[in-house]
DNA sequence: CAGGACGTGTTGATTTTTCAGCACACTCGT
DNA sequence: ACGAGTGTGCTGAAAAATCAACACGTCCTG
């Protein structure tokens, strides 16, 4: 495997739909754009994504689902990665801060507990 | 203002050195790119997004410096609400926990002891 | 007070992206 | 079995993005 070519605009917003959604079908795919194409040019875009390695297709009956060949994990890291240096400066404090305040209505105790453990376990191993 | 066109892939990627450089020149930003295109090139690519009113150019001497219309707290939140929208399924708890993955060798003490404080204050506004 | 180094602005050509149209294949209900 | 509905693949044209070349302006520095 190799660099794997960067994405267009329309193709990033395909790809994150495509995270976001499962194994979505062209058409459930087209329902979630801004400001949708026609269901050809859909297709278009899918089909580049596919054979530049993005997108796997799989037939499912009729029609196709297509699912991302970077596994969900790896892409989840990548991202996160990335907003982490662009905006936080690396700082996973910071990041934090803003995923906190995005929660509006602040957190449910189990959630409250449940990060609280993380952040437990995370402290003991870095010693 | 208003909607503010999306970006193309070079756009997006200057935008994003801009927030994670500071108020950079056109220099700078041609340094840092990947497989950088010439010179006049970048500058091209930033006088499009200055007149589309993503940056704003600044005198500084002889050169211009450039920093984003959105202010860098607003474009963090932007930022982190996509991923967590899109890779997290809106799930706080699971992108924090990739968070602290990302965070080889773990927390220092200082970082436990703040992480820990945000958790109880956003917990308790939840009540 | 040259002239090189560095900065800027504009223009136009090339490549990519984006999109719609069209032709064909399959299913399913009547 | 046929026709509507839904899916697919392909092709090419329109629009946008990407980039380099060129012309000019300013600042040092020798």
């Amino acid at each position: 495997m190799k660099p794997l070519p960067e994405l267009s605009r329309r193709e990033r917003e395909v790809m994150d739909l495509v995270y976001e959604l499962g194994n979505p079908t062209a058409a459930q795919i087209q329902e979630n754009m801004a400001d949708p194409p026609t269901y050809s040019a859909v297709r278009s875009i899918l089909r580049g994504l596919v054979n530049k390695g993005h997108l796997v297709s799989e037939a499912d009956g009729p029609r196709y689902l297509y699912s991302p060949t970077m596994p969900a994990l790896r892409a989840r890291r990548s991202a996160m990665r990335r907003v982490l240096k662009t905006f936080f400066g690396d700082s996973v404090e910071g990041a934090v801060a803003t995923l906190l305040e995005l929660r509006e209505g602040g957190l449910t105790p189990e959630e409250h507990a449940r990060l609280r453990e993380m952040i437990e376990k995370a402290a003991e191993e870095g010693r």
